[in-house]
RNA sequence: GGGACUGUGGGGUAGCUUGGUCCAUCCUUCGGGGUUCGGGACUCCGAGACGCCAGUUCAAAUCUGGCCAGUCCCA
């Protein structure tokens, strides 16, 4: 196995080298920006569904799925929105080789497919909130360099759609989700930021953006997800109305949630290093490796591993035990560049003493008793999340510092944390200065502890009550 | 959207300038046998490639065009 590029000096070929040496997705597949999910990189995959479906239903979200293609008739109704996507989108021109009256859009994101519906769904203030969410698959004709997880063309889209009674209720759902996604990033083991987006960067038709960015290192950031306020921006193109308690007809307020596979791409940027990819254990295919060390002088381990596998097995944990015919070493290394949490080495020594070693994949290794081996297991495992967790915050808060003037925006190694007057030309000003992009403003206290917020970097007009940040998003 | 570059076994590469020496180099990988097994074993045998389609030519991995895929720069 070939040593992986250097992660700090050259991030994007070591991220194209550790998802290639970790077999998460085959990008050989002959159409741009589509790669092919490995069982491997699917397991992974599944479990991030599974965590955004436990933690946006634990807020009263519930699944629905809507078709893929959408009228252009229906896809045309918001200006700004069709604005915003005209140039990324699929056509269905034709059926066979009949041309259709009406061709067919193949999502780019849901809001022009389900509002019709929601407008039939909704007729009184007692339909309402409804909130509902997809994970399905969308399709955006990227004309930049595509990367797998980060840029690509068949996005794996987890959409959350709501629809609220008024303004202070919908900005509620924007608060719930993100609480929401607080929990999964806890999970995740992912430091992020949550900002509203400038408004010359906001989701085409949207009445504001909060986006959950994360930073990269070399002031670059990663988008990984946004939570939209529509207003009515949408409900009134597409007609969803209620009838308020007193007999008025009222336009819904809507929010929508967005999160991809970028979440995987995250995760392997930030908890991989130099041996490969690091799972935090609710995301890993598999929490633990076994691993027999066969011996010709002792008595072979395998039974006394399959046994401690059995065990762990039937308390649902994912074991995965590895009889390959390799050498342990080539094993260990196997199963480090995939990011196994936590490997168990078992010889005739660990059979004899009924012990096992166990290693997780920070390094830090330890022996378990054979007994109560599902709780061991299960302490070990916390133990290395939290580790995983510590080192990630490490270097969320290593990874921002503040800037007075906007001259030291300029090759910032950071992102830079800044006063922001609010102006559309402060704002070029800055973005300009970095080469980059005005994140936005911080929902939310800043990640590192900076008091109030100083003057515009730019023009030394007083700044809102939130900190801005700039960076160079991937 | 405009421009430049690249495409050789599963992965990474040599060869391309100046067509013939190439039934294509090396590393890795993969299959089978044997000896091994506590951090990438050794050994023997075997497998695997010139992106696709046209064209030029006695002759194309090598030259030309189109397409597909990838990379970089600019808007």
């Amino acid at each position: 196995m070939p040593e992986l590029p250097e992660k700090a000096s050259a991030f994007i070929d070591w991220y194209l080298a550790v998802v290639e040496a970790a077999d998460l997705t085959d990008k050989r597949y002959p159409v741009k920006g589509m790669n092919v999910w490995t069982p491997y990189g699917f397991l992974a995959r599944r479990r991030l569904d599974r965590v955004m479906e436990e933690e946006i239903e634990a807020t009263g979200s519930r699944p629905v799925e809507f078709p893929a293609l959408i009228p252009e008739t229906e896809f045309q109704k918001e200006r700004e929105h069709i604005k915003g996507f005209d140039a990324q989108v699929y056509w269905v021109t034709r059926g066979g080789s009949t041309p259709l009256d009406v061709p067919l859009v193949l999502r780019p994101t849901s809001e022009t497919a389900m509002y019709p519906i929601f407008k039939l769904w909704i007729r009184s203030h007692q339909d309402l909130p409804l909130n509902v969410y997809q994970i399905v698959n969308t399709f955006r004709y990227e004309t930049k360099t595509t990367r797998p997880f980060i840029r690509v063309r068949e996005i794996h889209f987890f959409e959350e759609h709501t629809c609220q009674r008024d303004e202070p209720t919908a900005t509620e759902r924007v608060q719930s989700n993100l609480g929401a996604f607080s929990k999964m990033a806890e999970r995740f083991g992912l430091p992020y930021l949550a900002v509203r987006r400038p408004d010359w960067d906001k989701f085409p038709g949207a009445f504001y953006t909060v986006a959950l960015d994360i930073p990269l290192g070399s002031a670059r950031t990663l988008q990984i997800g946004s939570i939209h306020h529509y207003r009515e921006n949408f409900s009134r193109p597409y007609g969803i109305q209620y009838e308020a308690p007193d007999g008025s007809a009222q336009y819904a307020h809507q929010t929508t949630f967005g999160l991809s596979e970028r979440l995987l791409g995250a995760i392997v940027a930030v908890h991989g290093d130099e041996k490969g990819v690091a799972f935090p254990s609710d995301i890993a295919p598999y929490q633990v490796v076994v691993v027999p060390v066969p011996s010709a002088k002792g008595a072979d381990p395998t039974p006394y591993a399959r046994e401690a596998v059995a065990d762990l097995q039937k308390a649902g944990l994912r074991v995965h035990m590895d009889e390959r015919s390799d050498r342990p070493g080539a094993k260990y290394y196997y199963w480090e560049t995939r990011g196994v949490p936590l490997r168990l080495d078992v010889g005739p020594r660990e059979a004899a003493a009924r012990q096992l070693s166990a290693v997780n994949r920070l390094g830090v290794r330890v022996s378990l008793p054979r007994d109560g081996l599902v709780e061991s297991v299960r302490g070990a495992l916390a133990e290395y999340d939290a580790g995983l967790r510590e080192k990630a915050q490490a270097a969320f808060v290593a990874a921002f510092s503040r800037a007075e003037r906007v001259e030291e925006l300029t090759g910032s190694s950071t992102v830079r944390l800044i006063g922001w007057c609010g102006s559309e030309t402060c704002g070029h000003a800055i973005e300009k200065a970095i080469d980059g992009a005005l994140l936005g403003t911080l929902e939310g206290p800043p990640p590192i502890d900076l008091g109030a917020p100083p003057a515009c970097v730019v023009c030394s007009a007083p700044s809102g009550p939130s900190w801005a940040a700039a960076g160079r998003p991937l």
